[in-house]
DNA sequence: CTGAAAGCGCTAACAG
DNA sequence: CTGTTAGCGCTTTCAG
């Protein structure tokens, strides 16, 4: 049977409470009890129980991290930039001997809260990679004191995001030094993260002289079955007869390439396309996609020690990390000069 | 604060126990009290904490599922044939209210094994993903009682695997057709699945009438840093001059194409290859990738239903289960006739 | 059909 | 510096 702390106890001739001290490096316990209890440990086997602990103590943690991840169901985790980022995230928290566990969605669950959920697993902390911001269990989940850190939702406490806005306007540089000049931008939402990226997006066309017209901007969802066709549709009958088509993410600009060819256009013969995000597949296959890349292993280390300080109670560190990108520049945009 | 078993208690005039015997449907409560109970705690917002439910009963659940998954810790879950089997994992288990975690890799750490590990998280029991067979801790776990399932292991009593054998000797029947008798397979084992998947390279050169040479075969590692060029340099030294080479994985197999150029080989021009696994990537790149596609979805059902299944005591189901697989018939071999 | 009491492994005052 | 005691939320005999 498993090894707890009154065995430890026993075999040294102390309390649990000294053996507990210990573990938690509180109290003041002499170096050579110290010591004693920890080669006892080891040679029993030991292992803290987590469950006790954080039983026994609220304060006091079971090293479990839950991620976020609520996109939609069958992408999920196979998403690369999110595997990509959980992974760092992984990583770095082992480090400090945390384990990972998926949040499930409650979005057909009325009669239960994340606080509670997190609760009831005794979760430490949690990393908001992605969520629906528009529920009152969202809402709920911020105004709770658990330690958290999010990804791209710019108004919580402690947040990480790719410096979006200079990606994009980067990327306006590039289409425009090809020659392009009639851009279509599919923008999925009218604020937080997709807001700033068309910010990036106005501000290139305002360096290159470019007047800004609304019929460039289309309105269309990140990706999701069907969502390539309708940013392309809407793109196409948009009346500015574009050359380049700004896509969302690199997963809906890579599905729009077979929609394109079904509609008789070659990419990027006909029409160019350009991504978001970088993912391995849209580098390695053919064309390759324009697109932002971002830099998913800093994002993840960058997540995780926001989170990790606030577990740690560390004082004064940054709240708000922006990490850097860069634009790839694949086969996808036609240099039409 | 938490509503616990005690407040429903008090609110319906009864002991903890009856509220208790309710949730795990033990013992004989009358169906009013039942009613009563359940009523109060939806209204009070009741929500069971796995962690004193696993301290209090050792034979009860925390409803945790652990997952293991150790292949190299840069790749982990963004390998795509994980992360979609995982997804599917998780998508059946939460069906079930468990929710799934990493198990961390114990090859740094040697004073604790991994049924301690599983035992201080109060995991229920564990999918095995990947993981080095060739350790003293594998062997302590898998002489555990914590109920398991693995993927590929064929040796552990609960398994799902994909058809292999005949995925890979289809593929040397295509490659045939296609004019290739210059076969070099990639052999990353002796043992296990990769011997498996060998048989069916031996029983696929049989029914072509190609006689076996034992310099067909290649001694190289699945997908890793630089096995690639490690696989490719041995088939070129090889002295059957292939033309074509069959790697271990999709992975192995795309990172074969730029090191083969870079030696001045065009892909498929000058030599064909082939892959395993179908991972998305494989199949949208150029040239797209001949290989043998494993059906992540249903490997993912089927490891949650063979776990769940002793999770539930079910009783007489089956202990193994092998899915079937398709040869994706990729650009990356040439037609040579 | 219901409840009292003990205990899972651990922590946290509070004394000493 | 160390130990006593109570208790976290829940389950489980064992009585009734």
């Amino acid at each position: 049977m498993a090894c707890t702390i009154y065995d430890i106890a026993k075999k040294c001739n102390c309390s649990t409470t000294t053996v507990s001290k210990v573990f938690n490096n509180t109290g003041k316990i002499s170096s050579e009890k110290r010591e004693e209890i920890l080669k006892a440990a080891k040679e029993l086997g030991y292992v803290r129980m987590h469950s006790a602990i954080s039983l026994a103590s609220s304060s006091r943690s079971s090293h479990l991290i839950g991620v976020v991840l609520h996109i939609n169901d069958e992408k999920s985790i196979t998403h690369e930039l999110f595997s990509e980022i959980i992974n760092s995230i992984r990583i770095e928290v082992e480090k400090d001997g945390y384990d990972i566990c998926f949040l499930r969605n409650l979005k057909d669950v009325d009669h239960i809260t994340y606080s509670q959920l997190v609760n009831s697993r005794g979760i430490d902390g949690l990393v908001i990679l992605s969520m629906n911001t528009k529920t009152k269990k969202f809402n709920e989940l911020m105004n709770t004191d658990i330690p958290k850190v999010s990804f791209d939702l710019l108004n919580s406490k402690y947040y990480v995001t790719s410096d979006s806005k200079e990606g994009v306007s980067k990327m306006v540089d590039y289409l425009v030094k090809l020659g392009h000049r009639r851009i279509c931008y599919v923008c999925p939402d009218s604020a937080g993260i997709a807001k700033i990226r068309f910010d990036g997006f106005v501000e290139g066309l305002r360096r290159n002289n470019i007047p800004f017209d609304s019929r460039m901007v289309i309105s269309a969802p990140y990706y999701s079955s069907g969502s390539s066709k309708i940013a392309t549709d809407k793109a196409l009958a948009s009346g500015i007869n574009p050359t380049v088509i700004m896509y969302p993410d690199d997963y809906t600009a890579i599905s729009a390439i077979p929609y394109l060819r079904s509609l008789g256009y070659k990419v990027p013969g006909d029409i160019s396309i350009t991504g978001f995000d970088g993912v391995e597949l849209s580098q390695v296959m053919r064309p390759s996609i324009v697109t932002v890349k971002q830099n998913t292993k800093s994002i993840g280390e960058a997540l995780a020690k926001l989170l990790l300080n606030q577990l740690n109670k560390v004082e004064d560190f940054e709240k708000e990390i922006t990490v850097p990108v860069e634009v790839f520049e694949g086969e996808s945009v036609k240099d039409i000069n």
